[in-house]
DNA sequence: TCATTAAGTATGC
DNA sequence: GCATACTTAATGA
């Protein structure tokens, strides 16, 4: 396996405070691991065993509920830590991570969470951070999922997507990882059929563009104002 | 307003 | 050509 290179981590806030030697002695006890869409990174209620850091691609983090649905709770982007539950106190992942697209992530041993944070400066501060801020996220979109109407929702997830992944293109904003109208209504607690309707009426009304897990928002501050911007209600 | 049922078309390995 | 993704209409809570 190829000696993995400093400037991966360099620059990425977790790392941001620390020097070439300390990044040097951080990379040679990662792994690197690929994983293929659709493939699973690791299952809720599983041992956390390892942590990780996503170099390339999308990660889609979701939970089981009683009844068996899914539920997404988030997307990770490349740059970001997750199965950080060492970070919560949890010797158990809370949720399960799988491959939104192909997927390049360095993995450690969660042993070595402890130790990061007790040796290198900014390290667990950087990390509380994230989880504090992915938590108000999914406070965010708990709440949203009780109080507003199914188009508000699901004009939101589209937009919470492309700020996160969105790669700006000629015609729009583009989703840069393979999404499902399936995989949209988990996000926001509808079924397919609805947010296939919803799709189909935006691409008519020029608002989105888009083909078998592929959407290309083309007006994006009309979503914006479809959504808890500025929705019917109020 | 929205889920469900059901029955269809399109797409890609 | 089969499984998967997606569309659409009808019905009813």
């Amino acid at each position: 396996m190829p000696r993995l290179d400093e400037s991966l981590l360099t620059g990425l806030p977790p790392f941001a405070r620390l020097g070439r030697p300390e990044i040097r002695e951080i990379l040679d006890q990662a792994a690197s691991r690929r994983y293929d869409e659709g493939a699973a990174i690791f299952r809720e209620g599983h041992d956390a065993e390892t942590f990780f850091l996503l170099l390339d691609g999308y990660v889609r983090v979701a939970r089981t509920t009683a009844d068996g649905d899914q539920v997404v709770v988030l997307h990770i982007a490349p740059g970001q830590l997750f199965g950080i539950a060492p970070a919560l106190r949890r010797d158990t992942y809370p949720a399960t991570a799988s491959a939104a697209a192909e997927c390049i992530a360095l993995a450690w041993p969660v042993q070595l969470w402890h130790d990061f944070a007790a040796r290198y400066d900014g390290f667990a501060a950087e990390t509380y951070r994230t989880v504090g801020q992915r938590l108000g996220e999914i406070q965010g979109t708990l709440t949203q999922l009780a109080t507003q109407a199914v188009e508000q929702r699901v004009a939101d997830a589209l937009l919470r997507m492309a700020n996160q992944s969105g790669r700006k293109t000629d015609a729009g904003i583009e989703i840069a990882f393979p999404v499902t109208r399936q995989n949209i209504s988990e996000m926001t607690g509808t079924t397919l059929h609805t947010v296939s309707r919803l799709l189909s009426a935006w691409q008519k009304a020029g608002i989105v563009r888009s083909t078998r897990k592929h959407i290309v928002i083309t007006a994006p501050h009309r979503l914006v104002e479809l959504g808890s911007a500025g929705g019917p209600e109020s």
